[in-house]
Formats: C-alpha cells, sequence, structure tokens
DNA sequence: TCAGATAAAATCGCGC
DNA sequence: GCGCGATTTTATCTGA
C-alpha cells in the first residue's frame, strides 16, 4: 500500500530532484547576474541587443561564423537575382 | 544586377520568402484585431488585464486535460518497461 | 447571488472573451502554416534558420538595418583594441 | 591595429563582454551537472522523463501561490476602481 | 536526423 | 519616455 514504509528507492528519488532543483536556482541566480551585467551595460551607454550579438558571434567559432554569413549572402543574392524589392534599378 | 542568370532554386527562395512575409503580415492584423477587441472591451468597462488572465486560464484549463493524458501515458510506460504484467521473470 | 439573471455585460464578456479566443486560433493556424513553409523550404535543401534572419533583416528599414552592424563592428573593433583575443597581433 | 589608443570604453566594453562569458560558463557547468543527475537517475532505474515531468509539476506548484496572490490583487484592484466600498451592490 | 520539450531572447503593453 | 512584467518568438537541447 502507498502509505507506509520508506523505501530505499524512494529517497534516492527525493534526493535526485533536490538536486537537480538546487542546480536548477544555481543556474536562475547566474542568469540574474547575467541580467544585471547586462543592465550595467545599458547604464554606462552600450547597446545590450548588440552585445548579445557580439558575444552570439563569438561564441561560434570562426569556420561556422564565416559560413552562416556566406550562405546569408548567397541567399540575399539569389532574392535580388529572382527580382524583388528594386527588380532592376 | 549580380550574375546572369536566374536560377530555379532563386525562384523557390523568392516564393518561400514571400509567402513566409505574407503570413507574417496576416498574423499581425489579427494581432491587431486583438488589441481593437481589448479596446473595445476596455471602453465598455472591463478590464483588459483581467480578461487577459482570464482567456489564460480557460486555455490552460483546456491544455490541463492533455496534460493529464499524457502524464498517463508516460506513467503507463514506465510501468511497461519495469516489467509487464507479474514482473516479468 | 451568483447564479441567476443574466446580465448583459455577462453577455458582453462572453462575445468579447469569445472573438478574442477565435483570433488567436487563426493565428495559431497561421503561425502553423509558416511552420510548414519552413519545413518545406528545408525539405528542398535551404537553411531555415538563415531565411530567418534574411526574413528578420528584410523587416528593418535599410538605416536601421546598417546602423546597428556598424554599431557591432565597433564594438568588435573596441575589444581587438582592448586586447582579446590577438592581443598585440 | 585599427586605431591607436585604447580608450576606457574599450576596457569597460571589454569587461562586460568577459564577465558575461564567465556567466554563460558557469551556467554551462551546472547544466552539465543537471544532465549528469539525470544520467544517475536513469542508472539508478528511474525515468529521465517522468522526472522532468516531476520537477516541472513541483515548479508550478509553488509557483500557483504567487498566481493566485497576483489573481487576487488584480481583481481587488479592479474592484476599487470600480466604486470604492459598497457602491454599487 | 527529427520532432517535441525547454530555455533564452525579443517584443509588446502597461504604469510611472 | 522608460523601465517592468507579461506574451510571443526563436534557439537549444533531449530522446526516439
Amino acid at each position: 500500500m502507498s502509505a507506509g514504509h520508506n523505501t530505499a528507492s524512494d529517497g534516492q528519488l527525493l534526493s535526485i530532484v533536490q538536486r537537480i532543483e538546487r542546480l536548477h536556482e544555481e543556474r536562475k541566480a547566474l542568469a540574474d547576474d547575467v541580467r544585471d551585467v547586462y543592465g550595467e551595460a545599458k547604464g554606462v551607454g552600450f547597446d545590450p541587443k548588440i552585445i548579445r550579438k557580439l558575444i552570439a558571434r563569438r561564441a561560434k567559432d570562426a569556420g561556422a561564423l564565416a559560413e552562416e554569413d556566406s550562405i546569408l549572402a548567397l541567399y540575399e543574392d539569389a532574392l535580388s537575382r529572382a527580382g524583388t524589392r528594386g527588380e532592376g534599378a
């Protein structure tokens, strides 16, 4: 029956759940720190949005970055050939 | 113009992009309609914020059934894996 | 008491809620359509992620776009001066 | 190198970027820890998917109180605006 | 590799 | 007009 003893497995599960919840809390605290730093950045005149982009770009290795940029250029070129926006002018 | 021809692929991309942009516009128009209705609600004395909560809650209640079902399925699956019927020994 | 009559206001509220819910449904349907188009794009070999970027760029007016790009370049330059990654080279 | 000097602002930006990147790393390390715990859970026979649901539900239950409070506050606010004390009864 | 879930980021509406 | 909180959209991640 449900109530009554207290399996070893129960304790294990509780421990696991609590550890994960603890880690989530720590993660959240760090996320708040990040937010604070962005706030500070804005306070001294930097644009947080751009800083995000900058950091994202730094996180990718140079190869992947160039790859993405070049595909984007490729697509834009394809569109211009196919004739949107500005057709022949 | 960039190069000479006008690949089939170029046309495909253009079509895709335009269709998505069209859908975005329609979505935006609907969003505007929603805004209008909230404005009207406010005009006849309802609090838009509360209406938002109300709608959110109705959506959640609707979703709850599905959620319960999915959890149930999950548990059943776990049980079946844990040894189908009377411990598979 | 709660049960009993059926204020005009009640009917108004119901109508408002239902209209908003209807609009939400239509919006969702369009969102699904968008997803489908991205799926189709992927199916014929385009990278959906890049298409998203492309569409986002097209949505911004040219001025804002150039502005953002130039600030990004500015920041990258500042970092290189300040001396990360590539120090004095 | 791009220009000559090394503005104070450059240093500020560098500091900001590095702090954020550091926080990201710590966050990532914690995410890895979480993954490890799920792995361990699976190793001793728990279903990670169910544990996720469990944790999500605990978080939601915890959040529900706050939610109720916020709705209550909203309603009280609406009432107070609708004519403080008695009024339309 | 894919879809589905989770988390991060951007956007929008509100009040100050 | 600006920050704040809520919503929505995008990206990452996990499991099949």
